[in-house]
DNA sequence: ACCTGAACACCGTTCAAGT
DNA sequence: ACCTGAACACCGTTCAAGT
């Protein structure tokens, strides 16, 4: 009965349920996943070492889809391209947020983005002591929208009376050209501070 | 042996254990809140409606405290005021971030001070369409900065040699100063886009 | 009204046993 | 090398039983 000649799992099959079960909205967990590839809870382990691990291969492999190859260019043009990036990835799997969050990263290729970005901007100018706060400003930016774009009426959920919320979350269509718009506003701010953040220091 | 005379438990009891348990970095969960209580953990459903209701409660009480009063005063005025709240409150309990983001906020008290500055923003001419997404880019600001402070050596964990990532992780002293001055100065980068868009739309 | 203790369905993880 | 099945310690939650 156990051991087919043909292998049931591997590590890219896993990540790719892993992936798929955490957008459908059901709770994440190991056995859900083994259960959803048909397979004990225990053969995952052969592959994986556990659900954390499990968790940062989704974002590896993630990473590696939504950057198929490294951001170039000027120091602005790998902020502009790994926050749209970053977004692009938060808006079509917004589930995962929570799931990814406040864990550690220790994925080659997602420490590689981070670490050409933290580069670019030292070569910019920016002193070594906020670098790291200037990239974690970017990164928090790009999940706030991914967040933003997954339901803001499951957000906020008011139970009392409200002035303005409960208007506009009622009123919120939500579209996702609206919400495009505003993120490329936003992104736009983000740049021109940092620029002129440089401008000030030379 | 069941029920003593004066009551072992309060809803304000279950929510400073909470949060003091959050604070420890043990995990997080009913068992061992009650464990921490010197209680069974059937208990503590006398008076709380189960785990996410304990983890709103932290977030109320929490509230509470960051927020004796409603911040008050032009929109930037209540913009700085919030983000500053939140901020003390993130980088004084950065370990109840991962617990509460993503979660529905319930809270009259939350949903009160999130209606207030949506308010503000609308009264100052931001289009009704664009005031919930600034208002979630206020929220990630802060909380961005929250879990920048919490520690930041173990949000990147790089495992390969890294051109600036790893040197810069190693180099960060991260005193509370220079973190301070990093949010003053994103604080006011965000403010000043703010205004300026607002010009723009009059 | 408030707490216990037993019970339930479910976790994540380990490990010997099979091929 | 890869999968199963049993086992373990642990979840969150319900509920009858006690005072």
């Amino acid at each position: 009965m156990p051991r087919p000649r043909v292998n049931l799992l591997s590590v890219d099959l896993i990540a790719d349920a892993a992936i798929e079960l955490a957008d459908s909205g059901d709770t994440f967990g190991v056995n859900a996943l083994a259960r959803k590839l048909g397979v004990t809870p225990s053969s995952l382990y052969n592959h994986v070492d556990g659900k954390d691990a499990i968790i940062e291969l989704m974002r590896s492999r993630l990473g590696a889809r939504y950057f198929p190859e490294p951001v170039t260019g000027d120091w602005d043009e790998i902020v502009t391209g790994t926050v749209r990036g970053l977004r692009r990835l938060y808006a079509d799997h917004p589930l995962i947020v929570p799931l990814i969050v406040g864990k550690t990263i220790t994925d080659p290729g997602v420490i590689g983005s981070y670490d050409r970005l933290a580069t670019a901007l030292v070569d910019a100018g920016v002193p070594d002591d906020e670098v790291l706060a200037i990239v974690a400003i970017v990164d928090a930016y790009a999940i706030g929208f991914g967040l933003d774009l997954a339901s803001p009426d499951e957000i906020w959920q008011p139970t009392v009376p409200t002035a303005t919320l409960g208007r506009l979350i009622t009123d919120a269509a939500h579209g996702a050209e609206r919400s495009d718009a505003a993120f490329e506003i936003g992104l736009e701010m983000l740049v021109a501070s940092l620029r002129l953040r440089l401008q000030n220091r030379r």
